[in-house]
DNA sequence: TATAATTGTAATAAAGCTGTCACAAATTCA
DNA sequence: TGAATTTGTGACAGCTTTATTACAATTATA
């Protein structure tokens, strides 16, 4: 759904303001105060982008840009540092251990974004895009529309938002955890089977005469989205 | 319609920044990276607007300049040049050649902006209308005064702004606060709930026999406006 | 100043969505 | 084949979200 920025600043002048405008450009956001709870936190959940702080308590930026390039989920996470220094010889430090871009405090905000867009762009596309397609079918994520073969199909926000997950995955299998994880949410308690029941109707509301099932049970393992004919 | 500014920029960064901006004053860009792609773009499709980077691999700014003014199509497009170099000699070559105006690196969105919108109602007034139409609403953003199918709607201010809100992004869904913020003001508090209630008035203003709702309803996310019928 | 228009809130009604269960159907495996 | 496991589905109660109304307070207008 919403990409997903973890912001690494232990300055809470500076972090709340990223955290406001990153929200405002539509983004889940979450604050680490140091290194330490920095790598917790990307373990927990990995992140579509990190903004990193070079000056931090206990580990520093660098340090913590390494750890996180070392482990295979967040090897290749979009990186950006933050500096109050701006001279080449941090830039090029922190390019070498693995960031993808560098940002001199204080910079403006436009700059930022404009520069968060190109670098998701590159890396992940899917993430930025509004509107979806896998075969026939269309998942606007900024109207919050759906269609198949043109036409408009009314979900809950529930059957939306587990299309939108399975369709930015497609052919992945899920299992029921995964899911509920990821459409629900982690603190949420529902029952596994719960999934089965919306998988239910979101097949019945995406059914068409003369086409086929879009979503695919795994037996003993999960869903799976498919790209469909046409 | 949008109006479509080109972009000549070789720096990728600058070419982003500007994309994104001028995206967000609601113009339709291009980017061209060099001064050949610049001249191919225009004429495969016309701009309103050219901002044209002085310094450029192969041909120069100024050369762009020149063969753009010599083709009919566009010898009267406004063409704002940017240039590193700020000294007296560059600006009046550039004016000579034919620009319509000059920036010089690095300058301020804001006056960017501020100079785009002089120059073209200057050149062409009906680009930065006032007049919002979509399907059978027009919003006069300057005289305050909302039709529907030709029909006098009175509304009171805070219908006004959210209505001018709505229709300057049709189809995309905003949250309750996401309207408040862009409605009502950033550091205004006012409940959520209440942006049901001017969503209703504003409904109940709109309403036209045999028309539908241009508003919808996007059950735990928000409202979108919907172009309409005509 | 009196009158009208506009605004935000709270209360209530209406609509829509969710999670669970029970049982049917399908699939697997011995 | 038959038992065990897994999945599909309809029903439904409870819950959440939205629409609408009324009203008091504020602001504009004559």
């Amino acid at each position: 759904m919403k990409p997903y920025v973890l912001l690494v600043e232990d300055e809470e002048a500076l972090a709340t303001l990223l955290e406001y405008n990153f929200q405002k450009e539509g983004f889940e956001t979450s604050i680490a105060i140091d290194g330490e709870d920095a790598l917790l936190q990307a373990e927990e959940r990995t992140p579509d982008l990190i903004m990193l702080d070079w000056m931090l308590p206990k580990l520093s930026g660098v340090e913590v840009c390494r750890r996180l390039r070392r482990r295979k989920s967040t090897a290749k996470t979009p990186i950006i540092m933050l500096s109050a220094r701006g001279d080449e010889t941090d830039r090029v430090t922190g390019l070498d251990y693995g960031a993808d871009d560098y940002m001199v405090k204080p910079f403006s905000m436009t700059e930022l974004f404009a520069r968060t867009r190109a670098l998701l762009r590159r890396v992940s596309p899917t993430l930025l895009q509004d509107i979806i397609k896998l075969g026939d079918i269309e998942v606007d994520t900024k109207a919050l529309r759906v269609k198949r073969a043109d036409n408009a199909i009314h979900l809950g926000p529930t059957e939306f938002r587990l299309l939108d997950h399975l369709i930015r995955n497609p052919g992945r299998v899920f299992s029921r955890e995964q899911l509920l994880d990821a459409v629900w949410g982690r603190d949420i308690y529902v029952e596994a089977r719960t999934v089965d029941v919306h998988i239910g109707r979101l097949r019945k509301a995406l059914k068409m005469p003369d086409r086929k099932d879009p979503i695919r049970t795994v037996r003993s393992a999960g869903y799976a989205f498919e790209a469909v004919n046409d």
